[in-house]
DNA sequence: ATGTATTATGGTATCGATACCATCATTGCA
DNA sequence: TGCAATGATGGTATCGATACCATAATACAT
């Protein structure tokens, strides 16, 4: 788009109405600072002319961008897109605006994203990865910007957390399933660079397990790619393989507890009776396609939710650092267990 | 975060390294503009101090944003999320940043943010609801930003376009249900304000039942919610006390698809013996479940990828007003039909 | 040796809104 | 009536980087 049109700026709008920019400037943001035939005066001129007040300006002078950086690993088939609800809520009613950056799970674009966010001068950054490199937290520590790390709570948060813990949620629903009496139980998930929500909740199951001192049974996925249904469709193949006595599995997600669960049934397995089976996120599947799963719920909107309130403390003068909110997670029973 | 730190700018960076300012500009924006030996007391001088340029500042100077706006519905569960991959990509090779934001198919709230966001004049704004009120249209042409809509192919592009007709893959999955022999076809959907989407695949639906003379069966949608698989499984009693002999479903998902074909499942009806049952958008529980749901695919990912080609195409001067890429879409055969 | 092209570099006005301070008009109250 | 407090408004420096123009230094041709 050539803009060959002069722009209209506030100035023009000043001297439409017959005022100085200063009360532009206020009629706009404090409506009540200015009397009301002014006020109305300067907006019948930013109608008029069809002014929009041009935001990159006003943050080089106030130095309030109200922008938030959000960087995520990605957003498909991913809950994180929930918490992106929750986030713009809260922001949306406070007038800043999202920034969204993906990683694809890679740690150098990490931080390069990161870096490109910096120099935005955003109000907060959100990170939804759980490991950050050095230079990530040395670039956000030099920039001193809030940095809210979310879903998984880390050992030593950067600035603030809110989430619960992989590993506390892997623990529970192992626990769960020795409560309704399964005795060799096996763990299906993910264990590759850069999820290391994966390994937590494995590192979950393996603190039950051993505690019992039971067998170890534990099924490690490829290093890349996405882990699907039909992960968890080869992936019960190769238990059986190995454990063919085994009577439950604690997948990593929903989506290979599915492909576990549809696998079970073309073989003839009876569920839960013969096998139990949980997910891990309570998604679509997992929560009304009539399979009834057994699994973990996190309320992703949540966590965005109260993000979004964090950041408007923090915005108001309140000192955020080190505040951890852990909002838990639910163990579901449904029918496969 | 209070700012009490002295903020680094480039005056610093450049009295550091004993260069001028612009320099230092060119140092880091166009390096071959200097000579190697300035360009390497300058990128010593900015590591030193932990300099990052100010994008603020650049935008307004430059008058080039490096930003680039998209507003969609929603995020969850939804294959916008695969477009915003494509697009972040994309952007992201380029120095593009990418401002995100929700509308919940709420049409004041969709006009509210994209005046929001016009105010921070991105280089393109993306949409991906299909309908727009006359305000938003109006805003967006007085601001005369390159707008791109996505997905749905309108009648009358702002700008340019990118996507496929929903219209047209409404006929096209109807018929070849009609081309495998089916009779009775009923369609199970979605009509509720906002979501043209579901109406036009429905619309596509009747333009072929109408052709055939057959009778046309449908069924509305509750005017709000999320419809999933529990919508489905409804769904299908309704059709199935109004229409007993019904030998086809075409659904508006494959959400709603799949909670039709459980419900069948359960009910002991044969897929696709006794019922054939379409989906629509190709998500994971259609391709890897096991289920083998008939559906229609769209690459989701491709529309992300070839918009943020187009805006690279603009930013380097070719005008793409007018321009419209349809991107079609495939109607992939599976078990359930 | 002189003039022209080319490269490297810096000075300064500028982008558009806001913070800060100053001014002027009112109002309230001793 | 006089003086402080309050409210409404405007002037101007400022935020930090870049565009534009100017200059200096070097290379190259005649």
């Amino acid at each position: 788009m050539n803009n060959t049109k002069k722009t209209i700026t506030m100035i023009d709008v000043a001297r439409d109405a017959g005022v100085g920019t200063m009360t532009v400037s206020r009629a706009l943001r404090e409506p009540t600072k200015v009397s009301p035939e002014t006020r109305q005066a300067v907006m019948t001129s930013v109608m008029k002319l069809g002014y929009v007040i041009d935001a990159t300006a006003a943050a080089l002078s106030s130095k309030r961008t109200r922008i938030v950086g959000a960087v995520v690993s990605t957003l498909d088939q991913s809950i994180f897109a929930e918490t992106i609800r929750g986030l713009t809520n809260g922001l949306q009613a406070s007038g800043q605006q999202l920034l969204v950056a993906t990683t694809d799970y890679d740690k150098d674009k990490e931080s390069e994203l990161i870096s490109a966010m910096i120099g935005r001068k955003p109000e907060a950054i959100i990170l939804t990865s759980s490991e950050h490199s050095e230079s990530t937290i040395s670039l956000i520590k030099a920039a001193n910007i809030l940095t809210i790390e979310t879903w998984e709570i880390p050992k030593k948060p950067i600035f603030a957390a809110v989430g619960f813990s992989n590993r506390d949620a892997g623990q529970s629903i192992t626990k769960h399933l020795l409560e309704v009496g399964r005795k060799k139980i096996a763990f299906l998930g993910v264990d590759r660079d850069g999820d290391t929500r994966g390994r937590l909740r494995h590192q979950g199951y393996c603190d039950v397990i051993k505690n019992k001192h039971q067998n170890l049974s534990e099924l490690q996925s490829p290093k890349i790619g996405y882990l699907g249904p039909d992960y968890g469709a080869s992936g019960l193949n190769m238990i059986l393989k190995k454990w063919p006595d085994v009577d439950a599995i604690v997948c990593a997600s929903d989506a290979i507890a599915f492909g576990v669960y549809c696998e079970a049934n073309r073989k003839g397995i009876q569920v839960p009776t013969d096998l139990a089976i949980t997910g891990f996120g309570d998604f679509d599947y997992a929560r009304d396609s009539g399979v009834g799963l057994t699994t973990v719920r996190i309320n992703g909107e949540k966590i965005g939710q109260v993000t979004s309130e964090l950041i408007a403390q923090s915005n108001s003068g309140v000192d955020i650092s080190g505040r951890v909110v852990d909002l838990g997670f639910e163990v579901v029973r449904r029918l496969t267990s």
